[in-house]
DNA sequence: TAGTTATGTAACCAACTTTGTTACGATATG
DNA sequence: CATATCGTAACAAAGTTGGTTACATAACTA
C-alpha cells in the first residue's frame, strides 16, 4: 500500500469527461464513479484545469469539461500534472561525504534514477486518452 | 519527499561493500558512511541477503560482503531485493462497479502501470554494480 | 568456558503523507 | 435574489518511514 492513487483517480477522472462528453460534468457526478468525496475530485481537477487538460465552470449548471480531444491527451500529461517529481529517497538521503562513496554514490543516483524515469515516462507517453476511451466504449455501444 | 530511501540506501550499501571488496564490514562502518543507525542498515541488508546479493557473518570479525562479483549484480537485482511490488495506488482504489467508467478503469490502469513499470525496471537491469563502482574508484587510485 | 563482538529483530516514537470530511467564501445562472 | 457549483482552508484518522533502544543469538579468541 505504499505511494498514492492521485494518478490512478486523475485518470479515471479525465476517462469519465471523456465519456461524458459533450456535457459539462459536476464533481459529485465524478466523484460517485470514483467511490470517494467531490473535494478529492475537485482537489486534482485543480491541478488538470492548470495544466489545460480541463475545463471548469462555476455556478447553475456548471461542472468541468475535457480541455481537448482525447487524441491529444497522454497518461503523461496527466501524470505530470498531478504528481511532483518525484525524488526517488534522495531528498532524506545526505551520506557522509568524507568517504569516497558517500561522495560519489548521490550524483551515480541521480544518473540511474532519471534513466528509470524518463524510460517510464516515454511509456506513458504512448498511451492516448483515446486509448483508455476506445477500451471503455463499447460497454456501452456495441454488444446488443 | 515522495516515497522512501531504502533503494538509494541499499545502492549505497552495496557500493560500499564493493568499495572494500574482500574483508567483511560492520553494519556500524556502513551505517558512518549512509550517516543513519547500524539498525537502519541491518534492516536493508537483512532483506539483500535474503536475496542471496550479499553476506553475513556473526560475532567478532564478522561483517558483510558481496556474494558475488559487482558485474553479475545489476541496480534491478537490488530494487526487487528491498522494495515491494509497487501498486500505483491501485490498492486503495476502487471505483464504482456500475458505472462503465469504474468497472473498466482498473484493468486499463494496471495494463499501463505494468508497460511502465517494465520499461523502468529494464534501465535499471541496464545498470551493473561494476558501472558503479567504476565512477567511485577513481577518487581513491587514479589523479596524482 | 568466559568475555567480547556483531548480527537479527521486535517494539516504540516522532515526523510526514494521504485521504476523507466539514465548512465556507466566491462566482455564475436564471 | 436564490441556487448550484467550484475553490480551498482546516482538521482528523490511518498508514508509512526512519531513527532509537533493547535484547536474544551466534561466532570468535584467549
Amino acid at each position: 500500500m505504499t505511494g498514492n492513487s492521485r494518478f490512478a483517480v486523475s485518470v479515471h477522472v479525465i476517462a469519465y469527461l471523456a465519456y461524458k462528453a459533450g456535457a459539462p460534468v459536476t464533481s459529485a457526478e465524478i466523484a460517485a464513479s470514483v467511490d470517494t468525496n467531490p473535494v478529492v475530485i475537485r482537489r486534482l481537477l485543480s491541478a488538470l484545469v492548470k495544466a489545460r487538460l480541463v475545463t471548469g465552470h462555476k455556478g447553475v449548471g456548471g461542472g468541468f469539461g475535457m480541455a481537448s480531444a482525447p487524441a491529444n491527451i497522454t497518461l503523461l500529461d496527466i501524470y505530470r500534472a498531478v504528481e511532483p517529481q518525484p525524488d526517488h529517497g534522495l531528498e532524506r538521503f545526505s551520506p557522509n561525504h568524507k568517504c569516497p562513496v558517500g561522495a560519489r554514490i548521490e550524483i551515480i543516483l541521480r544518473t540511474a534514477f532519471f534513466k528509470a524515469q524518463t524510460s517510464m515516462e516515454a511509456e506513458l507517453a504512448r498511451i492516448s486518452l483515446e486509448d483508455v476511451h476506445r477500451q471503455i466504449k463499447p460497454v456501452c455501444t456495441g454488444k446488443r
